[in-house]
DNA sequence: AAAATATTTTAGGTTTGTCTAAAAATATTT
DNA sequence: AAATATTTTTAGACAAACCTAAAATATTTT
């Protein structure tokens, strides 16, 4: 495996994140997650284009070939294993572990990788919920739902927020929400698609639809 | 603190290793440390000069200002803590740390490196023997001395190799010789300044004095 | 102290990754 | 389907960090 820049790691990543399952990424949508111009984009993608990485024709948007899912699944096995090590070993919150493992995941040697996750033992999960690639690049898929989708009176644990903007962790907070949080959804009002929320022996309370879009829960 | 490019960290704490106590480094000098041509040390130097973390006459040779040694110790303090991390924690071999913590060092985290120290217990030798300054850039001196100038009868702990090439290394570890192997030299011979040292319970054996330059030991 | 040698700086060029402004291609509206 | 709007690409520039070759300065030798 050839080493990359940090930059073109950025583009690859935020490409693997906006592309899905099978979907074809946009220069203004790339521009836009990596605050670049839509120049800057173009450069890039012709750069990884001729590197292999993946396919590209003018105008036509583009997505990662296998070699370029390879590489992007790498830089994310770094990176939440860096979140893991961060929350874990060395206490921090866990909102604030991204910024830190952003500049972690580009350090790059597979012995540090491998033996970081040994030393870990191996977590399946960073402290997001978001599941940690394996040495060869294989991921978990978590079948995790959205809370505003769980059924009534189902208990699951929260495993993903996915907004994390201050507004959204502050509300968090105040409702005792985090992740690995047990609840169950008792009743969900048609007017507003408000869910009213219980979680172990406390009273039950509300939340908003918006709120519930952004919680992700494992069955 | 302001934060500054990989390269001119590396620029700095080079800058820092040359000039020991009070000495001034030479443009030859540095471009030898960095495997980097005489030019490019110049014009460094001009720009490290106007962030004010050296003194710097042309043709005078630079040595680093109050500020520039600040920031030197903040790396070595990653540096070091890192090795120790991946000695101590992840089981690396003391040979092998060196290359991955030179990256590590470059993540610029007050708080990742302060919790570090804290996870790691507030080492204050890495696993060379080297010490770890503490948040605010103090070091230990380590009255150590070289193994050359050891007295004899005198036992000592073998703390710092200072030549780290390969033949070196395997020179060491065929004579069983590693940091914190405790150790004394038995005889000097004038003819051509080799040592004869005992460790522990073994026979004794020699050693030339150009090995014995290279090994540090704390009295 | 003048000549020869060695070191250091300057001048100008390259690559990477970014940018702005203008041109080209595509998409949408009327 | 023509006009308008949007998106994307091209062209050309800039900063950082490196380089080579030539000029300037310092040091050493004779």
């Amino acid at each position: 495996m050839l080493n990359y820049s940090t930059s073109e790691e950025n583009y690859i990543k935020a490409i693997y994140h906006l592309q899905g399952t099978e979907g074809t990424v946009t220069t203004n949508e790339l521009a836009n997650e990596l605050r670049a111009r839509p120049a800057s984009i173009t450069d890039m993608m012709k750069k990884l284009k001729s590197k292999k990485l993946l396919h590209y024709q003018p105008y036509r948007g583009f997505h990662l070939s296998p070699e370029g899912k390879k590489v992007a699944l790498g830089i994310i096995r770094r990176h939440r294993l860096w979140e893991f090590f961060l929350a874990e070993k060395l206490k921090f919150d866990w909102t604030e572990v991204h910024d830190v493992a952003e500049q972690l995941e580009h350090v790059s040697s597979k012995k540090l990788t491998d033996k970081l996750d040994e030393f870990l033992g191996f977590p399946r999960f960073d402290p997001h919920g978001d599941p940690i690639p394996d040495t060869s690049g294989k991921i978990e898929s978590s079948r995790k739902i959205c809370l505003a989708d769980l059924p009534l009176n189902k208990t699951a644990v929260v495993c993903q927020v996915s907004d994390q903007s201050s507004g959204m962790l502050e509300m968090l907070r105040h409702k005792h929400i985090g992740i690995g949080t047990r609840l169950e959804v008792k009743k969900r009002f048609a007017f507003d698609h408000s869910l009213e929320l219980k979680i172990r022996q406390q009273p039950s309370f509300t939340i908003s639809q918006q709120l519930a879009r952004n919680i992700f829960v494992a069955a």
